[in-house]
DNA sequence: ACCAAAAGGTTTCGACTCGAAAATAAGATG
DNA sequence: CATCTTATTTTCGAGTCGAAACCTTTTGGT
């Protein structure tokens, strides 16, 4: 499958657009997606199967381009809690990697709809037989307990590791401690 | 399509198997792949959008390693003429992207036989949105003239491009010289 | 023939990336 | 309090890549 290569390649060059390199469109477009236990350079270090010290230049250079801010945790102080700024959501207007969602858009109706399933699967696939974390949301989340819930709220649901609960804007972002349903979870919590 | 993102960094780590890097893997499966028109440091720099610097240092550490030859051209002594030896092929034995392969083996049959094919056809896409080279084979190409045979032969078929006759084998290799029959063809040739 | 320009490749150099290891700092444990 | 673990950053060195300069051969114009 020399395509995956060559995928790869395109996606590489593609992403050295607007003085960003791949690894910050990369860990701009996590901290975007990733809920808020989630957002840490740690947690991305481990989604982008690289090292702290190597996320940490990364973030260094997002931070200095005012596109994230890097804050220490209020309660545990040796955390650091990553958000977006304002300028960096209005530079993801521009993510290189919309050239693929563009020429998805130009296919016929029944590929678009199934070719991003099917690679999303074939993703997966690669990721559990390498060995990688998955990095999925609530809704397929072997830790989400709903019934946890009080019944009069309508708007949060409890994760059995964290503890916490994630309002509905949460429930569809990357958590770190994903774990699908059917698989082998991890022995512990990761952050 | 953060999923694309996603996809490139699990094939870039895990191209850095056997003591070589993404770009050496990249550029051994070209030369196995390419007719002999197309085994060229330049032929190579394009098809994977590099410089002829870049790539005469992949080759360099390809040949140190000898996995492929670089023989100077008996006509042009410009020219440079790459080969992969048989090391080279045992090596493509364990390319490490066959990984893709056998998660897509995994997949169901109707799954399997499709995504290669969308895959690909969303490559070309993009490639033609960013105006990339195609690289394709013979049977496709705008310049694969197949009435300019001699009847009686029935191995070779000509380019109209180059000139030269392609037996049997080479006809599915890859070919710098490609234009897909529909698209705008390069004013000349590029090689 | 001759000179200039173009084409194919290689080398050099500098910027940048990334990973390993050490350093820092804050919790957790006992 | 001593120690261990966790979270992150810094430092350092190896390696990659692109731009530019360079070499050689071919082509083309005169």
């Amino acid at each position: 499958m020399e395509l995956v290569g060559r995928l790869r390649r395109i996606a590489h060059s593609l992403q050295f657009a607007d003085g960003l390199n791949p690894a910050q469109w990369e860990a701009l477009r996590y901290i975007a997606r990733a809920n808020r236990n989630s957002c840490s350079p740690g947690a991305l270090a481990e989604f982008m199967g690289s090292t702290r010290g190597t996320v940490s230049q990364t973030l260094k250079a997002l931070e200095a381009k005012g596109l994230v801010e890097r804050r220490r945790g209020a309660e545990d102080r040796r955390a650091v809690r990553l958000t977006i700024t304002a300028a960096g959501r209005a530079m993801m207007e521009n993510d290189p990697l919309v050239a693929f969602a563009e020429a998805l858009s130009a296919c016929s109706g029944d590929l678009r709809a199934s070719l991003e399933d099917d690679m999303e699967r074939l993703v997966h696939t690669v990721q559990l037989q390498q060995g990688m974390p998955e990095f999925g949301a609530c809704s397929e989340c072997v830790h989400f307990r709903p019934e946890l819930c009080s019944a009069t709220s309508t708007v949060g649901c409890r994760c059995a590791i964290s503890g916490d609960v994630f309002g509905a804007p949460e429930l569809d972002r990357l958590c770190a401690d994903f774990a699908r349903t059917c698989e082998t979870q991890p022995l512990q919590r990761l952050r």
